[in-house]
DNA sequence: GCACCAATTACAGAAATCTGTAAGGACATC
DNA sequence: GATGTCCTTACAGATTTCTGTAATTGGTGC
């Protein structure tokens, strides 16, 4: 079993409530927690320099502003920034987020491990996943593996989000070419720019950009 | 103080710590929990014709979904159908909600009376904001407080928040106006309601309609 | 009545969106 | 090498968006 684990949540009490199960289910004991995504980030940076590596991050997506100005403000980022420095560390998401789709875009985008969802399952849930991660396995949670068939039939790309992000942040499709040209990311012209937003209309059956990105938010995918 | 109250909530332990807080630190104890909308719902209603009405609602805003096939799925649902069998019920919501908009747009366009955010001081916020309330004050919370100078300078009115829901669905101005005129809404012109809008795009420093639209979804006002 | 202001409406033009068709290149299969 | 498919690109036209200006309306106070 894991023997060393960094709990980020920043919701005091259910902070020791994972590691309140980590020692008496799991019979884990060296357990690091914080409520602040910096916080979680320097401790990880710290025992990556001590060599004594953590061997598992258990992380809530939404940290609460504060007081405390952080660099970090999501649990994204700080997944991002942890995998910059031990690419291969196991991560489990634990967050109030139930939509199919934003949870599958962890798993597509960000190669989470596991993820168990806030609710009144969670303390089983969260026991199961933690084994599983533990053998190597892709934990999913139950609900995403019941709606498999409402979720998506085509997966979005690279440049799919792209485009949902720079939609969403309102640069018209010029300026998307030529930002596009300047990464050097093809296809960049316009009409195939036009293509593919065809085509995310047709697939969320959005009428046009500005329903597309409504519907996009919605599902929690930009 | 308050004698009757019912509180809404489908985290089963977030339920709990409400009810001891209301026992123990104010003395109220004829408390009726619920873990669905509809549930809360029926409560309500029966009390009302049992001559024995409620006082206070303390209720969350999202509900998960769940085998239980509900009617209403959120708090506001509940909220508006609440108020229209007991017009002055005090309500109180507790919420993971934290942008200003939204709690704002809670109180403009729902009227509720007090505001509570889940997290750290949520115990002791819970309290001053039940006396508040009993007292007859409106009771925000004090991240809202202090962040009113990035609030809103501006009102939005009934016909900002057709506009927005209307773009969010990606009808066209042509179509939205022929809408409100079968509404008998005024403005309908096709020219007024640009006005509205780029009205919107500078309140909300947007670019486009796409752009206003993620913005407010990202507020939380649609 | 009259001046004044704000909101609504009408109109117009440049820019952007959306939807087609068609041509070219890359790639696999036969 | 020929064929077909998929993706990219170019181009065009109708529609919509966005931003101006100017005329009209309605209400306010003097």
């Amino acid at each position: 079993m894991f023997t060393k684990v960094l709990v980020a949540e920043d919701y005091e009490i259910a902070n020791q409530g994972i590691i309140k199960i980590l020692n008496e289910k799991l019979d884990i004991h060296n357990i690091q927690e914080a409520k602040y995504c910096d916080d979680a980030y320097l401790k990880f940076r710290k025992a990556h320099q001590d060599q004594e590596e953590f061997q598992l991050l258990i992380t809530d997506l939404s940290f609460k502003e504060d007081h405390k100005i952080q660099t970090r403000t999501s649990g994204i980022e700080l997944i991002k920034d942890i995998r910059s420095i031990q690419p291969h560390i196991k991560v489990i998401v634990y967050s109030q987020e139930n939509r199919p789709d934003k949870i599958n875009m962890l798993f597509n985008k960000f190669h989470i491990n596991g993820y168990v969802c806030k609710g009144q399952q969670a303390v089983k849930e969260l026991i199961t996943c933690i084994n599983g991660v533990h053998e190597g396995k892709i934990m999913q949670p139950p609900e995403l593996i019941n709606s498999s068939h409402t979720s998506m039939t085509i997966q979005l790309d690279d440049l799919d989000m792209i485009l949902l992000e720079e939609l969403a942040q309102g640069f018209t499709k010029k300026e998307i070419r030529i930002k596009l040209k300047k990464q050097k990311i093809s296809p960049n012209s316009e009409s195939a720019i036009d293509k593919r937003v065809s085509r995310l209309f047709d697939y969320f059956k959005a009428k046009n950009s500005t329903h597309l990105v409504a519907i996009v938010k919605d599902l929690g995918l930009v």
